[in-house]
DNA sequence: CTGCATCCCTGGAGATACTG
DNA sequence: CAGTATCTCCAGGGATGCAG
């Protein structure tokens, strides 16, 4: 069994990794099979060069995603997910799944939030 | 059924919520149940005054937190979460099982990249 | 005790230009 | 085509002080 505080650490770690702007974009895209980087940015149109490479970087380096090189040339570099990253995405479609559920119960209690809020509001003003 | 790119902005909603550097230890911490601003503040040490109200006001705001002022002197407020809330900390569960599985995997997966980072290096140094 | 306002600083990320 | 380097900008978040 694992401490407590250990294992907020551990989510942090993985959070950091998956929690990013880019990462589950990446890996949802990598789902259907091993793409390359071009292929990449063009189905996620708003990352940038850098920030792709960045990503891809940062899930080869934790072993969730495999790079191949191609020694041709103009060059070619393909992506897919290890096994590892297999099991990842898995885990991330039951996040999904429960933001799917909940999207609406969200939206109805961010707009029941503001709603208290400017009332308040409104009664500090006519005070 | 929703449509694919939707579906990543969807993701990213929650991940918005879920992945910032607060959310989830406070979820985690409310799990055992409603608790006061002071006893969160002392059970996750390294969060600020601020952070702890910033984070819950997000939380209340989505819905995922229930937030109860007692009308006394010293001002005394609760927090506990909400089903909703506690649906969520039900997923993230399984994103905490993963990470607990692949912990190992994760830190040698990096020490074999720095491993041929720092080969790569070497070769180019004597080079 | 709880919460807000202010200042400040760092890291994440965009834009751009350049290399193999 | 794939990747790196540099500059820049801004939001997240820490520290502090004040208020109900």
């Amino acid at each position: 069994m694992v401490e407590y505080d250990e294992r907020h650490c551990m989510i942090r770690d993985v959070l950091d990794r998956v929690g990013d702007k880019w990462t589950l974009h990446v890996i949802f895209h990598l789902a259907d099979g091993r793409k390359r980087f071009m292929e990449l940015q063009r189905q996620i149109p708003a990352i940038s060069q850098r920030m792709l490479t960045v990503t891809l970087r940062g899930l080869e380096e934790d072993g969730l995603v495999e790079r191949t090189i191609y020694p041709v040339v103009p060059p070619r570099v393909d992506y897919e997910l290890t096994p590892m990253g297999q099991t990842l995405l898995d885990t991330v479609r039951g996040l999904m799944a429960w933001t799917i559920e909940h999207l609406d119960d969200i939206e109805s209690a961010r707009a029941a939030y503001a709603a208290r809020e400017n009332s308040l509001k409104r009664l500090a003003g006519v005070d």
